[in-house]
DNA sequence: TTCTGATGCCGGAACGTTCCGGCAAAGGTT
DNA sequence: AACCTTTGCCGGAACGTTCCGGCATCAGAA
């Protein structure tokens, strides 16, 4: 059995010569619009059903002048993370699920003139990036994951409450026994970080204790990260840590554990490595596969205008408490 | 600046009427078809690119009979794995400079009818697969990562040397000291796990050395991997294992280190976790971005008329010798 | 009966591109 | 000079869909 027919395709001809109708009434029956008899709209429904028809996107698609295709930005630099990842995979799930497509924008590539899609998820902008400055300049619906950093905001907004979620972190770290957790986190580029930031200086407010930061670039590379932690080591007396990194937290891991000094230790993203590092890593789950199908739907809405511009979503987060924060 | 021009679309028309030809001539001279005089494809071009024109791939592909995408396939079950990850892209990476969009297929949705796509890249192709069983059927241009463990194969297949990488890895770890390495592996039904075990079996038989198989399930959980690691360390007195199935070999790593004994550990797939384990990993990197970017290149010549089916072409891979074998 | 409006269906145009066939002019060959 | 070939360009058709406007038919109201 060589499988399906691919003699000559069927298209919306083909049906409708076989209901015996014409067209537009082939059409309309199967889009749902114009005026059809629920009997017609039957017969044809399952002949194109017996007939395999598949509408031909292009052919939509060029008619509509829509393109059928979303774009998807996420940060260069961390396009190794396995968090950008899984929001990609999340977006395209939640876009597929609306019969689009998505066609990936890096940062790499130049990109002279805007891309030929509907419109755009961009997670994690960056401000100063020149790619997502140009990207939201186009005047296209747009959705991103976190807030702009910058004076313009896309069109929608999916947002979690990491300053909130990082109180409850250092609220369990301090209840572990931590008297003064530190901080290591990147520089304001990011929404993502500077909401951390924020939120460990309040939390300090709060609670009294002389915050200890320290800062590192956004794309920090291992030995970045572990020069902030041994800088740490030796200002003060550590007894717990937070990485806001992805990977970090698994970076400096081996460096606590030769300092000895039973140094308290939690991510502000979670991952394989941390859930599979010795002793298993706390970490904060960004739950990233679904915020980016939050994105996709919400972009979906403004595209359908169901949503109107200027909408903000938030997504929920949740706090993952491993061996690595008991003493 | 509100940047672009949203107010009217700029068609191979307006382009044409600018530069004083027909849009036959304009069509001809920006995609090098036709006959041109020289200086009018110059002139054209220039013209083209002064009013930002970028053509409607809708209006192209249906004209064109194609769909300008391509669909990706990777197993469901492993879909959080970061190799599948980099692989797919290295797909759209290869893709977009292609100007081809991507679909990603999941073994989750239910797939009644063949995907408008132009081809197919099947990442990690399982033998009874379903989902995989029915994109073979459609005689749609298909290239796999690794062969079919099945009767028919892909029209391209791109694969690597497993057994004789680990034949070099096994080689190694003797060197080091090791006089009967073990290997945990899954099953057959994989291309490069049954690769694995034969080349496995085949440097035994070579070296005098009497096997030391464990094997597990395709999609092992860690206490699957754990509990055939533990029986091992029963049975005999291990001194070096090798972990076939991504991410296994930093689950096991916990185990050898509390069961002393100094053993050698090494995994076949590379990825963030073994490098930044503690110690770091030797692995086999199978450099999955560049796997992903080779399938879709091959697909494209497929496509194109430049390869015939039934090419195969080896994607090289590299052995990153760590401290975990070493002593 | 005739008018009105709703209902069910349809023909044709349009979306922007590529490509087939054709036509005039220029150049080359007998 | 008559003929053929090459070169450069063009008009029109086609890809498969959606949608605007129109045309019957029929039921109900006048």
């Amino acid at each position: 059995m060589r499988g399906v027919q691919t003699d000559e395709p069927v298209t919306i001809l083909t049906v409708a010569k076989e209901a015996g109708v014409s067209k537009t009434t082939a059409s309309d029956a199967l889009r749902g619009s114009g005026r059809v008899s629920e009997a017609t709209r039957a017969a044809v429904a399952q002949v194109a059903e017996r007939l395999g028809y598949v509408p031909n996107g292009s052919a939509r698609h060029l008619r509509r002048a829509s393109t059928g295709t979303i774009g998807l930005h996420v940060p260069e630099v961390l396009t190794r993370s396995s968090y950008y990842m899984s929001f990609v995979f999340g977006v395209v799930e939640q876009a597929a699920r609306h019969d689009y497509d998505v066609t990936l924008i890096t940062s790499g590539q130049r990109r002279p003139r805007p891309p030929r899609v509907d419109g755009l998820v961009l997670g994690d902008p960056l401000g100063g990036d020149p790619v997502v400055e140009s990207l939201m300049a186009t005047g296209l619906p747009t959705v991103s994951c976190e807030r702009f950093p910058g004076d313009r905001q896309a069109d929608g907004v999916v947002w979690s409450e990491h300053a909130e979620m990082l109180a409850r972190l250092l609220g369990h770290l301090r209840s572990a026994g931590a008297a003064r957790p530190a901080l290591i986190v990147a520089g304001d580029e990011s929404d993502w970080a500077a909401s951390l930031h924020r939120g460990y200086l309040g939390w300090c407010a709060d609670q009294g204790v002389v915050p200890l930061v320290r800062r590192v670039s956004f794309d920090a590379t291992g030995d970045e990260i572990r020069a902030a932690a041994r800088d740490l080591l030796r200002s003060e007396p550590l007894d717990a840590l937070v990485c806001a990194p992805a990977g970090a937290a698994t970076e400096v891991a081996p460096l606590l554990r030769e300092a000895g000094g039973d140094v308290l230790l939690a991510s502000c993203v979670d991952s394989a490595a941390t859930r599979l590092a010795d002793p298993p890593i706390t970490a904060i789950d960004l739950r990233p596969r679904e915020a980016g199908a939050s994105c996709a739907e919400l972009l979906f809405e403004l595209l359908a205008g169901a949503a109107r511009a200027g909408t903000e979503r938030v997504h929920p987060i949740e706090l993952a408490v491993r061996a690595s924060t008991s003493r």
